[in-house]
This record gives C-alpha cells, structure tokens and sequence, in this order.
DNA sequence: TATAAATTTGTAATGATTACAAATATAGAA
DNA sequence: TTCTATATTTGTAATCATTACAAATTTATA
C-alpha cells in the first residue's frame, strides 16, 4: 500500500535482466506497478499513465502485462472476479481483499507452502492463498 | 471429478434448510452442480440443463447462483480469470487448476488456516488456496 | 376464481479483454 | 547516413461474460 520511488534507471535493468526490451511504455507500467504496490487493474494504470503519456494505447498496457507475466517479472492475481489484477514478483506473500472498499492487501507470515512441488500427482508451478472479509480500516469505520 | 447420484428430493431439502424456495430451475442447477462436482462454468451448467429444460434463460442461472451464493449453498471461486465457477459449500478444501486443460481439482489436507480469523488486523471472512500448475492427467500424456 | 407476489425469461446494455492491421519507432547492414 | 527489416505501439472493431431491466409466466394466498 505504501507507495516507494524507484529510478527508471533501476526498472530499466529489472526488465533486461528478464530478457525484456525497456521501451518508455514497458518502463513505464512496470515503474508504476513498483511504486503504486497496489495490485492495479489494467484500467487503473492506464489511466494514471495516460496523463503522462498522452498517446498511450489501453492495448500497449494489456500486451505488457502480459508479456512481462510471461516473463514473470509480474504475476496475474485471481483475486478479483471482475478484472484483472497484477502484482510484481518480488518476495512470496499472499492477499487480502477486502469485501466492503474493494482494497488489496499484501499479507506476509501465514503460509508456507514453499516446499509444496506435488499434489495428488499434479505438478504445482504456482500457488495463491486468498483472504476475503473486511479490511481494518472499514471495520474502524463501522464504529 | 467423480459424478454422484443426488436425489431431487435430497436437493429440495437442502434448498428449504437454506431458506431458498426450491423452484425446479433452482433443484435443476444445484443438482447438477452437486452431481458433477466439476466447478463448472455458468455457460457449462446452463449448456448442460437446457436440453432437459428447453425453455432454461442464461439469466435465471446467474440468478440461482447468485441467490445460492448469498445463501452460502455453494461459494464463488476466483481462481479462473475468464469466467466464475462454483463449488458447493461443503467440507473445506483447496483448488488446483491446469493450466493446460484447464480442469479445477479438489486438494484436500494441504492448508488448516480453520482457526484463521484476523489478519493485520483485517477480519478474514472467507479463504481461498489456489494451485496452479499440469495435472497428472496432463503430465502423462506430455510422456 | 381473483389478486398479489415471486420467479423466469429474453433482449439489450455494459465492460473487460482480445484480434488485428496500420502506424511508428528501433536496430542493423550497406 | 540511408535503407531495410524487425519490433513495438496504437486505434478500432470484435468477442465474450455478466448485468440491467421489463415483460411474461408461475406460484401462493385470499
């Protein structure tokens, strides 16, 4: 939730280290997904970088996300039934989604399913645990 | 995975124990989710009754299911980023979904968050593990 | 039976995502 | 530098799941 500065300089480096060409768009969305920490839906960036970007397309913000999951220098959330959400592949933790405001919370120090690499004979390549209920400040707003 | 043999009149009972008036479109769908215990689709369990109810509206199946989710009957699943799927409310488990053929499993006995009630603060309601990865189906045939 | 309430239905609207081809930018060779 | 090929971005149109909504039908009740 918290919102971090990166240098474009380091973002740059992040995206060659994956093997992905840094282009002022790929650097951008990538840059904002860092900073933001905010499981963004596309809609979301996109609007905040189109006040920077004038002629940024919506389409160059879905063909990024998707190629830096593929890279898997991102990682595509679940969480939401109604968009996408996207998160940056950083330290392993889990989410929090809150019911009432629609906020996602990072969730550190429950599970640890690292070790897991088989169940019931299904190869596991990726794994989410999802929270949902109501988040501490809606709670304090009930009162 | 495996199909089960419920009785309409175990349905109807279910139904009226939840406070739901068990219209035959509503035993038909829960039925059939209890049946193929599958996590199907809106647009599978629709395409899967309308051959036995002709006159069956897309509608009225987002309407049962909303209406069976709200009376905790069955729960939503956010693991598929295209569509919703279901699950009825039962004993808890986990889901593992391929990525190839795109079938959800059940994984029993991997997570017991049961005792699981605050988080940072925020109240967990409800809690989702999801597993992605190639099923052992999947696996085999790659061989 | 008559009336009100609940349920179902079909169509149209919405909104996210994808397909696709044109336009633009970038990189490499001559 | 210029030319050419390749990669990237863009905008529009299409698709597909879901929702809104009002008419039609069914069910419950008086």
């Amino acid at each position: 939730m918290k919102k971090l500065r990166i240098s474009i300089e380091n973002v740059k480096n992040l995206l060659e280290a994956k093997g992905v060409k840094p282009s002022f768009q790929r650097i951008s969305v990538l840059k904002y997904l860092l900073q933001e920490n905010n499981h963004p839906s596309v809609d979301t960036i996109y609007k905040n970088l189109v006040s920077q970007i004038p002629t940024l397309s919506r389409t160059t913000v879905y063909n990024t996300l998707k190629l830096l999951s593929e890279k898997e220098v991102i990682s595509t959330l679940s969480i939401s039934n109604t968009d996408l959400r996207f998160d940056f592949v950083g330290e392993p933790h889990d989410h929090f989604q809150c019911n009432t405001c629609g906020k996602i919370y990072d969730i550190y120090e429950i599970s640890d399913f690292s070790e897991l690499k088989t169940v019931d004979g299904h190869q596991v390549q990726e794994m989410q645990l999802h929270l949902k209920g109501t988040c501490n400040r809606c709670l304090e707003s009930l009162n």
